[in-house]
RNA sequence: GCCGGAGUGGCGAAAUUGGUAUACGCACCAGACUCAAAAUCUGGCGAGGUCACACUCAUGUCGGUUCGAGUCCGACCUCCGGCACCA
């Protein structure tokens, strides 16, 4: 939208401080950037103030740059990308028609999600909650004509491939998206329409309730119900039931209550396969048409929503299962006579034995769900299956600022793909934005009008653009190649540098562009671009940065709207670029919710200039060559200097590659507090004092670098670096000889419970220590008078002294 | 309702995975410097208790396991997030 905030500071500070690790490692390492900027922003302002979109993206752009350039991140910029770039968005067609051809990209007319505010179709992605991702607005069901791609084909592999990534990803990220793709294992069972043809098919997970069903509830939108309905009286209000349950349906989009079930009886009867007893036919506003089959067998025993609906009309309910009993004896008696005189309050939804069942009476009911599947399949009359929740993505959106669907019409040919040879399919340099909900495409003469591929006969354009999903599902694939233009980018590179090995981003596109980029290079597999099956290795979900909206008690994200943005350039004005990014990574763990504070940047800042001052102490002691290690004599205090040197490197270095930076930021002010209480003057201070400061200097400053790289830059070359950048210095090394300590203080407890502390050399005996403990003043006064009935010795950590 | 996650000082948060709870920082208090203020420096800072110690209590609540529990187990409470008739 033009400009960046403090969550956009807090993603790149993450990302800049792990490249900037990575790199002083000696690693080689690919930190690129780009800008997602097809999309609503732009064409809001086109509608709203008349400008071009492409020069108002183009200024903003160039404004954002700037603002990331201020923040002093380390992007390699030979690779900046940007999406409404027609060498981008050449290859967001290229892959359509990819799919096109594979018959994974397909238009279709279905009720889709429209977004009144926006004048847009969304994808179910977009409008998950039956709100609109963007302006929260409820959606609405409209029949139309839209692009969708077959993410469908992969929902097996989405649910599958959550093996691969889970030691890796947030827990919450996957749980959603499993949730999402929704898999459900269970069995189509097909009831016979009595006196026809026709058979009505059902989807249950719990087939082994099958002879508990006492009704089928069809879908309102169920297509047998036209034709079974013929001729029957009933007819006009079972169409008038249908109408006014979807109405309904559609209303309460956004509500969070459920409706309360309706049916009606439609006369027809149904032959349950398995005991061939006819059950009637309803339909219900609560058998939803988009999953399963649209019909669904009512088990009012075992199902709490066929219960209720059954409880409403009256319908019967037969219990088929018992409940496992712990009693033997229970078992014993003849379940059935005891739960027909028994009502049930509610109903019993877990497995058990199944009782009133014919020949399956007895079984476990876990038992049976596989064979009784089996069994309809033997009988043809069903089979196992498995269904999922996961839609296919519509990806046409009414809109100019996104990549044309390469698609034309022509009135002989019908649907024509346009050739690759034909691509980009630009998008025209001027448009009308009426912002009437149809395309601002279709005004367009000059686009919409042009000849077909195949007869060259007149055509016309499709005039759709495709979701700004589609753009960065793949697009840091393209930071790999950004300017080959024979191919979206080189599969040799893609090999030798994906999976990305650490991705960041916030958790709300959980169900969005983390589940389409999934999907993306597993098609992107197929067609033999990429190998591996999944294109994220490491995925962080930052929190959000929030701060207070003026005149509330309310912590929100940052925002325009809001009024409670905070703006980077200001914060770098007023602290500069080192201590924001500093701030942000120390405040708090990266995943968890930032608030905002200026009292706690300025601690930043006052960290940065004590660093600094104590750097400019030291300096011309530090611009001589220095000495080597071994031909020195430390002082014990020196030597303790160097001891917590060692343990910060060895500590920032371990916390580093887990991105717990606010730890390793607490780990440089601890050492340079070290550092301040060391006491050498630096006019007079010996050779070895001088070597431990600088080997703790040059080490806080190396490390503080990721954080802070402006001020870490300047300290270095102060500290006698002249010419040699620090982005070419070597990450420290810790000693692990020196790190350890020279002595251990150890706690003594009495029963648990800290009563006095002795000081051991790490090399100490359990022996040694457990008298040493007894010895202790305090511990015998303690212990005088108690029979000692066990010393527990933690070799290095503690004694615990039992007495009674 | 179902599914996740989390509860530690006034605040943001640490705790090497069962071994000295409260590191680091913010805020606050006192002192030094200053005519004064800011900045800076020094010290203090969980609660009760004490001149000061000692000691007692404290990681949402209650119980359990253990020599020892913020950490493990069980029940509950509260907050945050996700899903929403998915058969």
């Amino acid at each position: 939208s033009g400009f960046l905030h403090m969550g956009h500071v807090r993603n790149y500070a993450i990302g800049d401080a792990l490249a900037w690790f990575k790199r002083l490692q000696g690693f080689n390492v690919l930190h690129p950037i780009g800008w997602d900027s097809f999309g609503q922003p732009a064409e809001q302002a086109a509608i709203k103030r008349g400008v071009n979109p492409r020069d108002w993206t183009e200024e903003n752009i160039a404004h954002m740059r700037g603002q990331l350039q201020r923040l002093g991140t380390s992007y390699d910029w030979s690779r900046e990308i940007a999406a409404h770039r027609p060498d981008y968005y050449k290859w967001d067609q290229w892959f359509f028609l990819r799919m096109y051809e594979r018959g994974l990209a397909y238009k279709k007319l279905s009720p889709v999600n429209w977004c009144p505010k926006e004048g847009t179709v969304l994808s179910n992605e977009q409008s998950s909650g039956g709100v609109c991702w963007r302006c929260g607005t409820a959606v609405e069901k409209r029949d139309l004509e839209q692009w969708f791609l077959r993410i469908t084909d992969y929902a097996e592999e989405l649910v599958e491939h959550i093996k691969q990534i889970e030691a890796t990803w947030p827990e919450k990220v996957l749980k959603r998206q499993s949730d999402w793709v929704g898999r459900s294992k269970g069995a189509f069972v097909d009831f016979a329409v009595k006196g026809t043809k026709q058979k009505i098919r059902v989807f249950t997970t719990r087939i082994d309730t099958i002879y508990g069903a006492t009704a089928l509830v069809l879908s309102p939108e169920h297509p047998l119900l036209n034709e079974l309905m013929k001729g029957s009286v009933l007819k006009d209000e079972i169409d008038v039931f249908g109408t006014r349950a979807r109405a309904q349906r559609a209303e309460r989009a956004n509500t969070t209550e459920e409706e309360e079930k309706e049916g009606m009886n439609t006369g027809i009867l149904a032959i349950n396969p398995f005991n061939e007893e006819t059950a009637p036919v309803w339909v219900g506003n609560y058998v939803l048409m988009e999953y399963g089959t649209g019909a669904v067998m009512s088990v009012p025993a075992h199902d709490e929503r066929d219960y209720e609906f059954a409880q409403k009309y009256s319908l019967p309910i037969r219990r088929v299962i018992e409940r496992i009993s712990h009693e033997q004896e229970e078992i014993a008696h003849d379940p059935v006579q005891e739960d027909q005189s028994r009502a049930m309050p509610h109903a019993f939804t877990d497995y058990g034995i199944l009782v009133n069942s014919g020949d399956w009476s007895g079984k476990l009911s876990e038992n049976a769900l596989t064979e009784m599947a089996q069994h309809a399949q033997q009988g043809s009359f069903g089979e196992p299956a498995v269904t999922y929740r996961i839609r296919d993505w519509g990806i046409s959106r009414q809109r100019f600022w996104g990549a044309p669907v390469p698609i034309i019409y022509c009135e002989k040919c019908g649907t024509v793909p346009v050739p690759e040879k034909d691509l980009p399919v630009q998008l025209p340099d001027h448009a009308e934005f009426t912002g009437s909900g149809e395309s601002p495409l279709a005004g367009v003469a000059e686009f919409v009008n042009t000849n077909c591929p195949r007869c060259a006969g007149p055509a016309r354009r499709e005039t759709d653009t495709m979701d700004t999903f589609v753009d960065s599902s793949w697009y840091f694939f393209r930071y790999l190649d950004p300017r080959n233009d024979s191919m979206p980018f080189d599969p040799a590179l893609a090999k030798e540098w994906t999976p990305v090995d650490q991705y960041i981003g916030g958790d709300s596109h959980a169900v969005m562009h983390l589940i389409y980029t999934r999907f993306w290079n597993k098609f992107m597999r197929d067609i033999g671009l990429v190998s591996h099956d999944e294109p994220v290795k490491r995925l962080l979900t930052q929190g959000m940065v929030t701060n207070r909206v003026e005149g509330t008690d309310e912590w929100k994200a940052m925002s325009k709207s809001l009024g409670n943005g905070v703006d980077p350039d200001e914060m770098i004005e007023a602290f500069g670029a080192d201590a924001a990014r500093l701030f942000i990574l120390f405040a708090a763990p990266v995943e968890n919710e930032l608030r905002w504070s200026e009292t706690g940047i300025e601690g930043a800042v006052r960290f940065l200039r004590r660093v600094y001052t104590l750097v400019w102490r030291w300096q011309e002691r530090l611009s001589n060559q220095p000495s080597t290690a071994g031909e020195l004599e430390f002082s014990s205090d020196s030597r303790r200097l160097r001891r917590k040197t060692h343990q910060t490197i060895a500590r920032v270095t371990a916390d580093f590659e887990e991105l717990h930076l606010n730890t390793n930021v607490a780990a440089l002010m601890e050492l340079f507090n070290e550092l301040m209480a060391f006491n050498a003057n630096p006019a007079t201070a010996s050779a070895a004092d001088v070597f431990a400061v600088r080997e703790a200097l040059e080490a806080l400053v190396i490390m503080l670098a990721p954080f802070s790289p402006h001020v870490s830059e300047e300290m270095w070359e102060a500290m006698g670096h002249q010419g040699g950048l620090l982005t070419s210095a070597r990450w420290p090394e810790a000693d692990a000889e020196l790190a350890r300590s020279e002595e251990l203080e150890i706690p003594i407890q009495v029963n648990g419970k800290l009563r006095s502390r002795v000081m051991a050399s790490p090399q100490v005996s359990e022996e040694e220590l457990r008298s040493a403990a007894l010895a202790d003043e305090k511990i015998q006064s303690i212990v005088a008078g108690h029979q000692i009935v066990k010393v527990i010795v933690v070799p290095q950590r503690l004694v615990n002294i039992v007495i009674r």
